[in-house]
DNA sequence: CTATTATTTGTTATCGATAACATTTATCTG
DNA sequence: CAGATAAATGTTATCGATAACAAATAATAG
């Protein structure tokens, strides 16, 4: 029970204790490395008597592989990245790679910041969510030497491999679908900032749709991304005010899309009757709300898997970073009872 | 653009560069070293020059300070948990010290193997949620020589620090509540499993109370851990299947609140008329339901927070692991529609 | 049974920084 | 302005492992 006081075993310590060198420790430890399995038995008891655990730091430093990979997304409390950090870790699991995570919370700075102390502990790749970095971000990145992926978005000028899909097509192809259900009067509800791109892009898309779609765009910006839920509702009461007539939402989220869900039944609107709600991502929520919503799935886990791969490929050499490979992960609508 | 192929720049190289030692190098990127402003200078602007990147596995052996604290949570996705890692982080903040986050998936197996990879990274504290771990775990985190804290649980027989709040505590507060409003026969929707040691312990809290109302008791356990929203509609059914009678539910979280809420409304039952719901967590969701739902505050970030502080104090020798603090976190009930 | 090859183990140098101590340079004091 | 104190910089050893090379031992072939 006692802490602090004696320092931890060393490898040394265990050569000692089993009466062979450091050397054979450090590869009787290893599975991949060469040791009879005698030795091997005779190493690990004295590993378990000294209560020894190795000390990747040095190890790192030495061999140059430090078993992790830095990932840095925009938010920690949000479903559809967290399926893609379950989808990475599990990938990379295989590999013996663990995840290192840093939350941006949406700003590029924080990004940055994040992104330098993670390569200060010399990750093999980096994966980050989209592709609008500070000028300082895109160096470091570039400079770094490992794997570079961004993911969750298309980038114009990616840095190395991308692994996402078209935010700005996905609420394209919702509003054609509501608009093919007879809905035009079709509003948006998203942040106020651009800081979410991704939600940004998605209201971009909304916009060119109803353009060409010959209607008028009625977008309702509210608060700082994410956007939550009581905020979706809040959103909801502004646009009535401002559009009373309007006949279906396009929400940046789900979570939007269900906060305003909510406030239609407070105020005792029909879904879909009055107002048809349409959301992002299919959260949990989304399926089991009432009405159910009509959202678009994007396989967030399969990005975390996708990027896995990749990075996989690109440490065993399979890949060049430089070929700047671009995985596209199909989206699609899942029509529900909401719109 | 080129990758792999410069080998990084080392402090040797910025020391060359800037006409001094390494060790001045050292001394000029660190806030806290002595160094002349002159000096400082002309180091920073070498180092941008050169791209230069400290290596902290390098740093972390020598100085044996690695900057960084390991953190096990159950789920990754998950609003509470999400929120005590905010409130951690942004706590250890200050300190320049990072988050290594490891997710169990309620599985002590798992939790093991976190704990040991991510000891052999040498954080300066450990900090994991529960108390509940497989021998050797418990053996390997005392035996780090670091502070080891406990988090979201009272355990019987703490490793080191606690911050928590009893779990059977909540739901036993949240019976009383519910048989003071005049509910009599109150089921219970939790996992089936038992992996969620705080799940099973709001359910004890549950069954004891019950029985000290004199009321029997009526579980409904239903899927593995974490129960979905989804999973918590199925439980509803199966319930209303076993007690058609039922005129409370209490659920082990928010989430299988709100499925079951669905569920009612499905069946077209009045919440809180027909069957009254309290969910545990008070997560957004809980707030912004149609009707809102009475669940437990537990203030999370809280949590977080406080392990921060204590993370802190240890570091800093103000305390000892040893002394085995108990952070109590008061949660409260809030009242809402749903019951 | 010797020569050859494969397997296992040992030795030494090194990864890139910092601690501890030594030295030089700047600043202060009477 | 000499002597003492403080501030800035340099030197050397070290953190704990692994790579690269070397040696010893075991297995196999002719």
């Amino acid at each position: 029970m006692s802490q602090d006081h004696k320092k931890a075993p060393t490898m040394a310590d265990v050569a000692r204790l089993a009466g062979v060198s450091s050397m054979t420790v450090s590869r009787a430890l290893r599975a991949d490395a060469p040791a009879s399995e005698e030795t091997r038995k005779k190493i690990r008891e004295a590993a378990d008597q000294l209560g020894y655990v190795l000390n990747s730091t040095a190890a790192g430093l030495s061999s140059r592989k430090t078993g992790f990979v830095a990932v840095t997304i925009p938010s920690i409390n949000n479903s559809n990245f967290a399926d893609t950090v379950r989808g990475l870790t599990d990938g990379l699991n295989s590999l013996n790679i663990q995840v290192l995570l840093g939350y941006t919370d949406y700003d590029a700075d924080i990004e940055e910041k994040h992104i330098e102390s993670m390569l200060r502990r010399r990750p093999e790749a980096i994966v980050v969510t989209g592709g609008a970095h500070t000028p300082r971000a895109r160096r470091l990145m570039s400079n770094a030497g490992i794997p570079v992926i961004e993911m969750w978005d298309l980038p114009d000028s990616p840095i190395g491999h991308v692994v996402g899909f078209s935010n700005r097509e996905t609420s394209r192809t919702m509003c054609q679908r509501l608009h093919d259900k007879g809905y035009r009067r079709i509003g948006f509800i998203g942040g106020a900032s651009s800081r979410d791109t991704r939600g940004a892009d998605r209201r971009r898309g909304y916009e060119e749709a109803m353009r060409e779609l010959g209607c008028e765009p009625r977008v309702t910006a509210y608060g700082d991304p994410p956007i939550t839920m009581r905020q979706g509702g809040g959103a909801l009461a502004e646009m009535l005010e401002t559009w009373p007539d309007i006949d279906a939402v396009l929400c940046v989220s789900d979570l939007s899309a269900f906060g305003a869900l909510s406030e239609c039944r407070r105020r005792g609107l029909q879904v879909p009757g009055d107002i048809a709600i349409a959301g992002f991502g299919n959260y949990d929520l989304a399926e089991c709300a009432v009405p159910s919503l009509t959202t678009v799935e994007v396989h967030a886990e399969d990005i975390g898997r996708r990027v896995a791969e990749l990075v996989r490929e690109q440490l065993s050499g399979e890949t060049d970073n430089r070929d700047h490979v671009t995985s596209l992960i199909p989206f699609e609508i899942i029509e529900r009872e909401s719109a």
